[in-house]
DNA sequence: CTACATGCAAACGGTTTGCACGTGT
DNA sequence: ACACGTGCAAACCGTTTGCATGTAG
């Protein structure tokens, strides 16, 4: 599963006449690894740690080529920082956002998703793509 | 319905021991009968073309206020601008959000909501807010 | 050997803040 | 009078870009 990403991966990046590179692989197998979403700055941070001389516009742009080549994708959860979370195999997932804690979880409910496209065809409206993200305290913050 | 809003503005303010200001009254007046999702940038730019003397940052001070409010409340959909939308008596509504023209319409959908509050249940999660977009093709941009 | 990649630092874009001056109560 | 509000410019924060240097193919 971590190898079919890091294949995908790197299809991309012969396909798109670029080059594979100490970096990338280091950064690729740590983003592989790491947490569900995780912010820029936490990767870089993380990473710094056992590679000091990698840059922080190198993750930026290594992390683009992820979301280019489809093996994550950018979100935004309105803290202001910009994450990438995994892509599980084409399945689209949504999140609860703990307001305290920070904490992400996943969630997919598929009658929530035929809603939607119910309501957008009753716009006329064509469905790219969706967001949805339900805040509040997570189980062990409410407590 | 607009005088309301004011009200609802103006009694905020004398709570909070805050002043009204020609700036305030007239910022209000016209975030009241202006498009239901502008940008601070795009609010401050029409308001400043009738009131060359008003600055961006009281702009962006009063426009938190009327969040605080609760006449408003800020929303981010990914284009990287804060804006506000109107609060229409406690209703929350969820948006469709045209990738091409960038306009935005809103819709409501209980089902919708219930199912949310049923996944946030089943996790033991305490739902505060939440935000569904869909990004897409508008009626007008699909043709 | 050439084109792409890197690290750094400087630029960027939208928002916020510090400050001296203005104004509502 | 006093505290709060304002406009401006500078600071801010996360991200992106320009550039000289490094390195994969």
């Amino acid at each position: 599963m971590k190898q079919a990403k890091k294949n995908i991966f790197h299809d991309y990046i012969v396909r798109e006449g670029l080059k594979t590179t100490q970096q990338r692989e280091i950064i690729l197998e740590f983003f592989l690894s790491s947490a569900k979403h995780m912010s820029i700055e936490e990767l870089y941070r993380e990473l710094r740690a056992k590679h000091p001389n990698i840059g922080y516009a190198t993750v930026c742009r290594t992390l683009k080529l992820f979301a280019g080549s489809g093996i994550a994708r950018e979100i935004h959860i309105g803290d202001g920082q910009t994450r990438y979370e995994h892509i599980a195999d084409g399945e689209h997932h949504d999140h609860l956002v703990c307001t305290r804690c920070g904490k992400i979880a996943e969630f997919e409910n598929k009658t929530i998703e035929k809603l939607q496209a119910a309501v957008a065809d009753s716009y006329g409206f064509l469905i790219e793509s969706h967001k949805l993200e339900l805040y509040g305290l997570c189980a062990k913050c409410r407590r």
